[in-house]
DNA sequence: AGCACGCCGACT
DNA sequence: GTCGGCGTGCTC
């Protein structure tokens, strides 16, 4: 019998299947890892397939040297999955196989943790005839009736109580009065399972129609759905639902919800309500407990896994539904290679498994929603809040007319009225500071140069604390604030603009003895740091939280009745064809954290573009009519989803070496389109420049920007493109990127 | 990806 | 004459 190895190598060169033979007396099986000796070195690999004969030479042909578990590690639908995203993607099989497998499990640096058990061998009732067989050991004596209780005991807890019982222990087992087992122990993350088990809420007639609609495609395992919910329409009762019901029938699920979601309290939470069948997957864990937590989860111990975007690729078998909460979120998109989407995974799942898949949002990507209108999804409507509570209030204020009426704060008089009441009624807030220190760059008024990061191509931003820093959102780089400008000596060098910062020293100086507490990645570095910020707040030891996009992301805070967007512009301007439909989510998804309890919300949206559709349609809480004017917009300027972007990406330290390798790929491109006129039909655009980001991390980038028709052949093209990434110039890096999440 | 094989410059 | 540079090619 024949093994047909894919060995543990992402390289071009080695991307395809080796043959081994199956010693005798060895029981492999597809989707099984071995060891096996690779050239002159012994590497990992997974079998996927077998076969009695073979084509290669006998005498080439090495046994496989060993089986890594005693079970199959992908199974065979995950097994497909892992060749079609290589086929799509265009890379070996050995680099999706990787995903499928937690990273540690590869190269065994996680081991099974094991505990020595001891247990009574002999029946209860012959304990005192035992007991009186251990003359006058009162250390034997002591352990058989310890060991008497029907509890569990380990070795490591005996001692604990009775100091060192070695011999002891050696004796009874000799004896057979007891037996002592290795047994392997689950690292379970997040300790024991809370208790408040929170009573089934009562559901709305609109949830009850929704779920009527959903649960006969659980029965059949069909169907993909869109769930568009307003905020606070109790989506998650639905999901939590259908669990429920996908459990009942003997089938698993997988939920995935964004990174960020997956907080301490939110895991609690879902374990309470989930008890012991509940898995959770995300990058927090320790090595040891995610390893763990894939093997209950293969061995079917847990039935429902809640995790981050990899979730997707959870063992599980008889899979009966996938949910994708937060739906739009940019997270769901990898940002390594390869870059699969979690939402198509999901899709490619569920219809290769028989599954039903639901995503889920209040704003759904445009994306999702074209799909729901071509009849790809069934779009599933819940447009009122649970509880007939109200829609937030909103209103758009005119920055514009502030700085007329001589406002020069970044507070408009609106939002310093609502502030004040808020604070006279000790209720909470929220404001939103779009883009993390966007305008707090620092630069000289006399020269009117601005403080760049040495090693990339964007402002330093400044940061307060201790002493005042400059610091790179790109690659960590810090250095103290200059007094004089380096450029030409000038001491009118400082800082402008406004980030969460200065949105809190101005709270501060306006509103003396207000609490504040502020959320951004500088807050939130420590590792709970982001839980306990919120849990303050929760907790009303801060009357206003002030943040960046992290706080708009589906945070349920009952007491916060304002909202506060201090400048909705920036992201609107932001330099990417997906600008709007950002702004839109943003402005509706952080509106939907006010008025969340009994009192109703209250919306203010500081804009200098009062007029802008983006900004009135979410105003109005109006996904309809962004969606309609959106996509109208993309049809006409030709972005996706009527085409597709696409970029070839050139780094290297030497700038010169990146611009002429950038240029000589740029002239094969035109060739390649040149010579087969059915190609170059495909391409709308194709456009070499440097990006938005110049430099990082101390390399300097080129592009070149495409857009290009989906049609059948584009798949060529993009196979075309892929091998041009490919071929390697020594000191420069060529990445092939389709729809890319950012172009900068 | 790794590692050996193989063919040209400055050293004992 | 040899040690070692990294270009080329292979791994069942």
């Amino acid at each position: 019998m024949y093994a047909h190895v894919i060995v543990d190598i992402v390289h071009e060169n080695v991307a395809h299947t080796f043959t081994y033979l199956v010693p005798e007396g060895m029981d492999v099986s597809p989707g099984q890892r071995v060891t096996v000796s690779f050239g002159y070195q012994k590497k990992e690999g997974v079998v996927v397939a077998l076969s009695e004969d073979t084509d290669v030479p006998e005498g080439r042909i090495k046994p496989i040297s060993g089986v890594l578990e005693d079970y199959v590690a992908i199974l065979p639908p995950l097994m497909e999955l892992a060749r079609e995203m290589a086929k799509d993607n265009h890379c070996p099989l050995a680099e999706t196989l990787r995903l499928m497998l937690p990273a540690e499990m590869r190269g065994g640096r996680v081991r099974v943790k094991e505990q020595t058990v001891l247990r009574l061998n002999i029946p209860l009732e012959k304990l005192p005839e035992a007991m009186a067989a251990q003359g006058r050991s009162q250390k034997r004596k002591m352990l058989l009736q310890l060991l008497s209780d029907g509890e569990k005991h380990t070795l490591a807890s005996v001692r604990e109580e009775m100091n060192d019982v070695h011999a002891e222990v050696q004796r009874l087992e000799k004896d057979q009065y007891i037996t002592v087992t290795q047994e392997e122990v689950l690292r379970a993350p997040g300790g024991s399972i809370p208790e408040n088990r929170r009573a089934e809420p009562e559901l709305t007639e609109l949830q009850q129609e929704t779920l009527r609609t959903l649960l006969p495609a659980l029965d059949a395992g069909t169907g993909s759905f869109l769930l568009h919910g307003v905020t606070g329409s109790g989506k998650t009762e639905i999901f939590i639902r259908m669990v429920r019901s996908v459990l009942s029938r003997g089938k698993v699920a997988i939920i995935l919800v964004p990174e960020i979601a997956l907080t301490p309290q939110m895991v609690d939470w879902f374990r309470a309500r989930f008890g012991e069948c509940a898995a959770v997957l995300h990058s927090r864990l320790s090595v040891g407990e995610r390893y763990d937590e894939w093997r209950r989860i293969r061995r079917g111990d847990a039935r429902v896994v809640i995790g981050a975007r990899s979730a997707v690729f959870a063992p599980m078998e008889n899979l009966g539904l996938i949910v994708v909460d937060e739906e739009h979120e940019t997270t769901y998109v990898s940002d390594r290679h390869p870059r699969y989407d979690a939402r198509d995974v999901a899709a490619s799942r569920c219809a290769r498994e028989g599954a039903t898949l639901l995503l889920s949002s209040a704003t759904p990507s445009l994306l999702s929603f074209y799909r729901a209108r071509q009849g790809i999804y069934t779009l599933l409507d819940m447009p009122e809040r649970v509880l007939g509570r109200p829609m937030p209030q909103v209103e758009v204020v005119d920055m514009r007319r502030e700085l007329e009426s001589g406002n020069r704060s970044i507070f408009s008089r609106a939002l310093s009225g609502s502030l004040n009441e808020v604070l006279r009624k000790g209720e909470q807030a929220m404001l939103l500071m779009n883009h993390r220190g966007y305008y707090s760059f620092v630069a000289c008024r006399s020269c009117g140069i601005t403080i760049k990061c040495p090693s990339c191509d964007v402002a330093l931003t400044y940061h307060i604390g201790g002493n005042p820093m400059l610091h790179c959102h790109y690659c960590g780089h810090t250095e103290p604030l200059p007094t004089v400008c380096p450029e030409c000596g000038s001491e009118k060098i400082r800082h402008f603009g406004a980030g969460t910062q200065q949105v809190e020293a101005e709270l501060k100086r306006v509103f003396p003895g207000v609490r504040v507490a502020r959320m951004d990645t500088d807050t939130t570095s420590g590792k709970d740091g982001h839980a306990k910020i919120l849990e303050a707040f929760r907790e009303k030891r801060a009357d206003v939280l002030v943040g960046t996009q992290m706080i708009a992301k589906g945070l349920d805070f009952p007491t916060v009745t304002v909202v506060g967007v201090i400048a909705a512009d920036m992201t609107l301007h932001f330099p990417d064809y997906r600008a709007g439909e950002r702004t839109f989510q943003l402005l509706t998804q952080v509106a939907g954290r006010a008025g969340r309890g009994n009192s109703p919300g209250h919306v203010i949206i500081q804009t200098y573009r009062p007029e802008d559709p983006i900004i009135q349609a979410s105003s109005r809480q109006d996904y309809r009519g962004f969606f309609e004017k959106e996509l109208e917009r993309r049809r006409v300027a030709l972005y996706p989803p009527f085409t597709a972007m696409a970029r070839l990406l050139v780094e290297s330290q030497d700038a010169k070496a990146a611009e002429k390798t950038c240029e000589t790929l740029y002239a094969r491109c035109q060739k390649v389109l040149q010579e087969d006129a059915a190609l170059g039909e495909l391409c709308l655009l194709l456009h070499m420049e440097q990006p938005t980001l110049t430099m990082l991390r101390g390399r300097a980038r080129y592009h070149i920007l495409m857009k290009l028709h989906v049609r059948q052949e584009t798949e060529k093209l993009i196979g075309a493109f892929t091998e041009m990434s490919r071929e390697s110039v020594p000191g420069v890096d060529v990445f092939f990127e389709y729809n890319p999440t950012t172009m900068m």
